[in-house]
RNA sequence: CGAGGCGUAGCGCAGUUGGUAGCGCGCAUGGUUCGGGACCAUGAGGCCGCGAGUUCGAGUCUCGCCGCUUCGACCA
């Protein structure tokens, strides 16, 4: 930006440069900053307190599930990650390790885990020998290590925190179930905690994950009209059971190895909360996640003491009515005040000046359309508390219209670089062979995401990329 | 790992043909203000990325290093 610049907080603008923006409402809103390791962040309180929000709410719903939470080392041996072939091929590239405590060089070198299967398939081969002992379904709250190469705030950093559910069964099928249900679960989290609409379905060969047998993904569309990939499950066969020895003698008197599922989602949701929901102004938050949820900015306090009286009061009345809530008193203008919280992405903002308190209202904006409407002092808290899922609601089906909006029909290449020039997701049908997701990469930087939920028509079409016969129906896109 | 760009106050930047550093914002104190980024006054804040070299003298010129960044490549 140019030095001319006058407000400090001043963002890119949303449309010129999409990344400036982002990186900018990032930092500005002070959700994080870099660390000093280069591919690091931290997360400052109003970005942890997101994250925070978005903990509890996956925690209730996982425990209502049947999950136990628990906690795995950080320190893996190496030789670990290589039991599984394609896990090791997969993680390989990325993975950050220990050689040396102090001056003395270690026998085994150990990795930062870049997930965890290998060390709890570990543990769980010493946990479970009976078939009484499943299922078992625990889920740890952790960082991981991945050293990518390129990084952006929340999107893909060296080190981030996730949740990581790793559950045992019996049988295949419950395993697949399971990698089936936390994906509908996942799904309700996106949906009605974070307004984010999301496309379910399974990944392609290409696109799952290093060991799993199978990889169900849920992609959201973000406002330049790329993909995030929002959180996947996996079907895990008996491929870490068999690497790590997990066996359970069944009713039948008999020795088997055990199925496996394991699921995340982390801190990058954060990356899609603002990238679906940002605006010109900055963020926007949903209310349930939002750390404010209303804040009070009274006017001209400085001249009328009954303002900062009032104010005051309303906050509390707001706290009262289950609301967070914060009162911003702070000596400075009005209108520094209202850019300040909507950088923020505050859902609420309540503003009490003279004017209001002698129609004995308050006025009330709301973050998403900026729409100004008075209320009665009187109610104002029972009605901004339930303004709260009304927003949140709204917030969704703007989302929801936007991505649907930006889902094209392709039956060719050529609608296909149209399609994603033009900032959309293609819904295409494909001959499922590797060769034709390579060749869509390589000349539109796009990749299948997930399939689509529709597979009955799939044989009636041709392959979008090849013209041979399809054989599913499927999104490709570009994705962050 | 390949190509470009940039390192000067917390942030954004200026710094002429080499002469020992400035602006805006922010910050602190006091006062006036307050319905969409207020203003006045005073003040604090610098190993000019690091290291060599040229020179009487280097933010400025030369070389080396380090860091950041953009675009590629890579990336559950």
């Amino acid at each position: 930006m140019a030095n001319s610049d006058r407000f400090v907080n001043q963002i890119a603008d949303i449309d010129a440069d999409y990344t400036k923006w982002y990186t900018d409402v990032c930092l500005k809103s002070e959700l994080c900053d870099y660390g000093p390791v280069k591919g690091t962040m931290v997360f400052r309180p109003y970005g942890y307190a997101i994250w925070e929000r978005i903990q509890q709410e996956a925690d209730k719903r996982f425990k209502a599930y049947g999950v136990k939470n628990a906690y795995f080392p950080m320190l893996i041996p190496q030789s670990f990650l290589m039991r599984e072939a394609e896990h090791v091929e997969g993680f390989a590239p990325e993975v950050a390790t220990v050689t040396h405590v102090g001056e003395t060089e270690l026998a085994e070198k150990l990795v930062l885990r870049p997930t965890s299967e290998t060390v709890i398939g570990n543990m769980y081969s010493k946990w479970i020998g009976s078939y009484r002992d499943l299922p078992l379904k625990l889920n740890q709250w952790a960082n991981v290590v991945r050293w990518e190469k390129t990084t952006r705030p929340f999107l893909r950093t060296s080190e981030f925190l996730w949740q990581e559910g790793h559950t045992v069964f019996a049988t295949p099928e419950e395993a697949n179930a399971d990698a089936l249900e936390m994906m509908g679960v996942y799904k309700d989290i996106a949906n009605n905690v974070l307004a984010l609409p999301v496309l379910t379905g399974r990944k392609s060969e290409k696109e799952k994950f290093a060991g799993a047998v199978a990889t169900y993904g849920m992609e959201a569309m973000m406002k330049d009209g790329k993909s995030l990939q929002a959180g996947t499950t996996h079907y895990l066969g008996d491929n870490f059971a068999r690497a790590f020895d997990i066996k359970f003698l069944d009713k039948d008197g008999a020795h088997k190895y055990a199925y496996q599922a394991s699921w995340g989602i982390s801190t990058r949701l954060i990356g899609a909360v603002i990238m679906a929901h940002g605006d010109a102004r900055g963020l926007c938050l949903p209310p349930p996640v939002a750390p404010v949820q209303a804040v009070v900015v009274p006017i001209g306090a400085g001249k009328n003491p009954q303002v900062g009286e009032k104010a005051r009061e309303i906050a509390q009345k707001l706290e009262t009515a289950g609301l967070r809530v914060e009162l911003d008193e702070r000596d400075l203008s009005p209108g520094f005040k209202f850019n300040h919280w909507e950088l923020r992405g505050v859902p609420v903002r309540v503003e009490l000046g003279a004017r209001d308190i002698e129609a004995g209202a308050v006025t009330v904006c709301r973050r998403t359309d900026g729409q100004k409407t008075q209320i009665a002092i009187d109610d104002c808290a029972q009605k901004i508390a339930g303004m709260m899922d009304e927003i949140t609601a709204d917030m969704y089906g703007k989302a929801e219209a936007f991505t649907r909006a930006h889902v094209v029909a392709t039956s060719s290449l050529g609608d296909m670089e149209k399609a994603l020039d033009g900032g959309n997701f293609c819904d295409a049908y494909w001959c499922g062979d590797r060769g034709c997701e390579d060749k869509i990469k390589q000349l539109y930087a796009a990749t299948s995401r997930v399939y689509h939920a529709d597979q009955s028509d799939a044989h009636e079409h041709k392959c979008v990329c090849c013209g041979k016969k399809a054989k599913h129906r499927i999104y490709f896109a570009r994705a962050y």
